[in-house]
Parts: structure tokens; sequence; C-alpha cells
DNA sequence: AAGTGGTCTAGACCACTCT
DNA sequence: GAGTGGTCTAGACCACTTG
């Protein structure tokens, strides 16, 4: 008698090794919600069986997946899909001198449902003109204004932001874009420059027109690599710093 | 009758894994100058005989030493010793626009022998009053001036710089500590901030006293991990841009 | 005690580079 | 063809977490 096992074929490799191949077979699996953000996978050893491969190779793959940060591995527990950025990663480019345990507040000046202006629509991949929702947001530290951001969703995936009270957001969004509307940001590219403040930019932050600030243009992705926010924060160039090192 | 083999020992790990060990003695004999930069090291092969463990496990130590950057490895030709930083780093910070393809120009506009003063011995490592060699030095990009950097290198290593014309210098710094004084620069820290130029840092630019700019600190490491460069560079913030991508 | 990931072994075979 | 690193296997044992 033969017992029957689950198996899983994946794609043989074209120029790919097995755990290559396999490592983007778990993560199809991943994006298309086999394993939400936060559960853990099934166990390395009865991956490895599912798939027909040595033990070692599905480590290889798994390895591969923490170092691409779609996963990530703790010793005697699992292997849990990440969830997405935490918040507050734009302050890291920033030194406001102030309580260094202070938590950053956020309030909303305006949220408004919009046709996608061009170059908007061109950044989150979809026609000009589709409704997205447009928001200017102040974020306070020890209740000073420090910066001011635009932000730009697809509407399509964040209708729900569009009703009720933004008096009653959290002063994080990720983790709420995450409860309310499913979307887990798991990859931002920050493009860093520095450009003179509006008067309209500066008064908000309790700056004078002309002022220097710093320009932070991000764009967000979530699981499956769609582009879900295009953002603009600006804050004073004074406050910036930031350090990086190369080897 | 025995044949005699090679043997190498390595401390054994103090709660630390093999592998890590292994890395570690082989980081020290790299650093220590057994393999010089640029030269390859033995066969994984014939170092897992020496050090008596198995092909995966120093397979494992190397990819370690890659990953901390010290080796890379070359499938079908050896792992060698990385040469340091090419030079050029300080631009990735800068989108100056001109030819694409323009070669960037140095020119050393002072030299002096100094006693260190105490903040930058303390960078450096040395004790208040050591003498270091103060640069300042210009970069231009198609004859323009872009970047104005002050530099400080601890003089007893540096000697042979303090001598010669500067003018015959090469454009690209690092390359040229390897090739005259021995110094192979393997790791940057760059703090990057802001603040307005004064008359001083701006004329030489081309730039008005009080035109807002980008301040870079660079403290530069060799390959046993002294620091040997304390540097501050200046550049118009218009031209600054830098790109950070988070998971 | 059971289940998880982490380390280590000893081998076979493949892919690339140089001469 | 000889020598290098890269992949894959099949197992043993260890270390950590949880019930």
């Amino acid at each position: 008698m033969t017992t029957s096992h689950k198996v899983v074929a994946f794609d043989s490799a074209p120029g790919l090794s097995r755990y290559a191949a396999l490592a983007a077979a778990l993560r199809a699996r991943v994006v298309a919600g086999e394993w939400p953000p936060g559960s853990a996978l099934p166990a390395e050893s009865l991956l490895a069986t599912e798939h027909q491969v040595a033990l070692g190779t599905m480590r290889r793959a798994l390895e591969l997946l923490v170092a691409q940060g779609l996963v990530e591995r703790i010793h005697g527990r699992g292997t849990f899909v990440r969830q997405g950025i935490a918040g507050a990663s734009m302050l890291r480019f920033f030194r406001f001198d102030s309580g260094s345990g202070e938590m950053p507040r956020s309030r909303i000046l305006s949220r408004q449902r919009v046709a996608a202006p061009a170059a908007v629509a061109r950044r989150l991949g979809l026609a000009t003109g589709e409704m997205v929702l447009r928001l200017q947001r102040l974020r306070l530290l020890a209740d000073q204004p420090c910066l001011l951001e635009e932000l730009w969703l697809p509407l399509d995936v964040f209708a729900p932001l569009a009703e009720g009270s933004t008096a009653e957001w959290d002063d994080l969004l990720y983790p709420m874009f995450a409860r309310r509307c499913g979307v887990h940001v798991h990859r931002a590219v920050d493009d860093i420059g520095f450009a003179v403040l509006t008067a309209a930019q500066a008064i908000p932050l309790g700056l004078a027109a002309g002022h220097p600030g710093v320009v932070v243009q991000r764009a967000a992705y979530d699981l499956g690599g769609r582009c879900v926010e295009w953002r603009t924060t600006r804050g004073d160039a004074h406050a910036f710093h930031y350090t990086v090192t190369i080897t």
C-alpha cells in the first residue's frame, strides 16, 4: 500500500536553479493569498517533501525569500510572511529635537476624490482620469508641525478611506491601510531632494516662504509589486539628516 | 606511512557557530596581510581540509565574508580579497547636469601638516596633537566646480602624500591611497546634512554666501577597521539627490 | 515532549574559466 | 582537461519555542 502525499509542482527552471524556481513558486503562493501576512508557512520539512526536493534545497529557497524581505524565520517558531512596513519610516530622515520617546501625531488637512493627473496616474499605473484619493496631511511631534505630506492613493483599493471622519484616523497610515483596506506596503522607494518651500508649503510648518526644504518623493508597493501610494513629503531642510554606509 | 597536511587551527566557538569562527579566522589572516587585496584565497576545498571541516561548512564561512564585503567569489576563477572602494563615491549623492559620461576632475587647493584638533583626533582615533594632513580639495565636472572638500588624514600612514607636488595627484583619491600608501578603504560611513554655505565655502563653488548647501561628513575605514580619513564635503543643495529603498 | 529552524557532514554532479 | 565555485542530496544532530 502506498500513502498519498500532497505534491506541489513548480515550473522547472528555464535557466534558473532549482531553489530559485522554488522561491518563485512560494512567492507566487504568498502573493495569491495562500498564506496571508503575519501567518506561518508550513514547516520547511513539509514543504520539502511536498515539492519533492531535499531539505537543504528548500532551505536555500526560503533563505532567498528572507533576503528578498518576503518572509522572516524565527528559530523554534516557524517561517512567517512579513507584515508590511511599520510606519513612521519617514521620520528616519529627520532629527527633530524633542523628547526622544515622542509619539508622532498626524492631522489630515484635506481629502478629495479626484481624477488622477497624468503624472500621478503614470506613477500609480492607472489610466489618466481614473479616480484617486488625494490627501494632505500634517505630521506633528510634541504638538509642533514638522512634516507636510501630499498623498495620492488609487481609489479602487482605498475606497473605505473615502468615507467617514478623518479625525479618527490612526497616526500611522500603513497599519491602517492593512486593517481597513487589506493593503500591505512591503516596499517603498524614497527619492530625496532639496527645494525652497513655497508659502503654501511653509506656512503649515510654521516656516517662512523661501525657507529651504527637503522633498522626499515616495512610491510604495504592495506584495504583488503594484504601486499603491505616491507621496510627496516636505520638511525643514535644517532638520534633515541621513546616514549611509558603503562597502 | 602518513602524509603530512597543513592544518590551521582556529579558535573554537565561544557561543559562535563553527562557520562564523572560521570566517573570523580567515578575516584575521586577510587583515594580517596573508592575502593582499586583489589576490586570491586558496580554493575552498583546500581551505576545508586545512581547517578540517566539511566543504559545506567552509562555504558558509566564505559566504559570510562575501556578505560582509571582505571577499568576492567568481565562478570558475576563485575567491578574491576585494580591492577598496573605487572612488567617485561622493558624486552618487549629486545630479550635476553635464555630459553624462563626464570624468570628474580634482584640484588640491591647500595641503598642511598640522596638529590634529580634538574633534578630528577623536574621529581618527588619535591623541590630540598628533600630526595629521589637512587637505582642501575642489572637484570639478566639465570644468565647473561642484564639490568642496576638507580632508583630515593621519600622517603616520599618509606621510608619502606630504611630499611632492599635489598637481600630479590622481582625480580619484582612494586608488592613489592604495598605490602610494598601501591604505585600502573598505568601508565608509556618510552622514548627510544640510547647512547654509558661508562665503568661504560658497565662493570656490561659484555660489553666493548664504546659498543652501548639502554637507556630507564621511569616516572611512581600512581593512582592519581603523579610521583612516575624516572628510567634510559641501555642494549645492539643489544638485543633491539620493534614492533609498526600504522593505 | 513535540515541533520548529540552525548547523554540520560527506558525498555526487554541474557550470564556468583558463590554457 | 584541470581547477574553480555552484547546486543538490540524505542524512545526523543541535538549539530554541511552545504546550
